[in-house]
DNA sequence: TCAAAAGTGTTAAGTTTACACCCATGA
DNA sequence: TCATGGGTGTAAACTTAACACTTTTGA
């Protein structure tokens, strides 16, 4: 305890680590990237993307280095969801973590990493039973995701850079969990001057074709802040 | 590093505190309780009311322990802000902090403990100059308790048990910044079933004398959940 | 008798919801 | 030619915002 300011040494320091929550959007869906412990205890089970936090090193950085290391992504929407403290909640130690979550795009998604990992995809409402209380840790996560989407543009990190009005009009239905009025939904997109119709139709989903549209970062922060959905 | 899994071995362990912003409602306006640092480094700065988390505490009940002590409240209202982890946040030594706030009627708050442990009451508009990061800490505190105050009755912890309309007509200006109309505030809150007029008035306030309102509590978790103000 | 806070309704503006049909295209 | 998803407007219901005067009472 050499070093430490006196009044400190009387505590003791405890692991810390980080757990993300990495949430993808695919074909109307919500989905949570896990992975299997690579480590004892728990070895095999699954879990969030998570880390202990190096010397040294701030927290939030923590979760972007493993965030990278195991989606490929290196600049990804992440918001912290709290910290979970309970002195029994990890069985190897005493580990305070830190969740975050991140929103990606799931085709930005490095899938060639996921045999090295042994991370998968799973819908968010159906996760298998996750180690330790990484399933508490998935729900708050997921409950403060869809606040942050209501009142900010952040669900937009979910689509591709181009995107048909469907495919956000699904995003925001998986996001918020009712259907929504096609027309009513589309009236007040169009409202917005930060969702920016381009001069190019998708021709994936239909033979008709839709528009495509795009989020405009510079016009929200400019005009932005409506209320979603 | 005895006894510990061997994958966790390679990580180093840190101090773990727990900062809380308490807020009290006076006469119009929010205040923060402020308290001076009894120990090095920064001795004798203002800081949060915060405290290193016990082996073997769960890191909420650490700050449930510190606010009894502080406040002399034992069952007072409170949630989490958020953990804050940067490297050199605490001058002293590597140290995670996990930050709540609490809302307590001011009228709880045990004066008699100010002297002990050097604490008063600040607006929340104009802080002195705060310890470390616990600057950033209220800001983020402040920012999460209007949100949680908005989307549901948790501000009523502000108040005494019994109110009348204009307390609370005040503390919502104080907590959103904003006027409100009287004859809107009234009819909206006249249609709010647990927020129930008592038998009783208030005289200091008016010479014509002030209905009282409570808070219940028990209808409000039945029939609940209005968007305030 | 007056200063100070309590109490009370109506109307206009804006927002949200509900709802049904035609269009373009490739198979 | 038909099945599929793309695209469009209007009216009713509801919510929010604006606004001014009377009441009670102690000093």
């Amino acid at each position: 305890m050499m070093g430490y300011p006196s009044h400190y040494k009387k505590y003791p320091r405890f692991f810390v680590a980080v757990d993300s929550v990495v949430l993808g959007f695919d074909r109307g869906e919500l989905y949570v990237l896990i992975a299997r412990r690579s480590y004892s205890p728990e070895k095999g089970s699954w879990a969030l993307i998570g880390e202990f936090v190096r010397g040294g090193e701030n927290v939030s950085d923590a979760a972007h280095r493993i965030l990278k290391e195991i989606t490929g992504i290196s600049d990804l929407f992440m918001r912290q969801v709290g910290a979970f403290g309970d002195a029994d909640r990890d069985s190897g130690a005493r580990v305070v973590t830190v969740a975050y979550y991140a929103l990606i795009n799931r085709k930005d998604y490095d899938e060639s990493l996921s045999g090295k990992y042994s991370a998968r995809w799973v819908r968010i409402s159906e996760p298998p039973p996750l180690v330790f209380d990484h399933g508490k840790i998935l729900a708050a996560a997921v409950r403060k995701m869809r606040c942050d989407a209501a009142a900010s543009a952040s669900a937009f990190n979910l689509l591709p850079k181009e995107f048909t009005l469907a495919n956000l009009k699904k995003l925001f239905e998986a996001i918020f969990g009712r259907t929504l009025d096609k027309r009513n939904f589309r009236k007040k997109i169009a409202e917005l001057p930060y969702i920016r119709a381009l001069d190019k139709k998708d021709y994936t989903e239909s033979k008709r074709g839709a528009m495509l549209y795009t989020f405009d970062k510079k016009l929200y922060e400019k005009y932005g802040k409506a209320k979603f959905p």
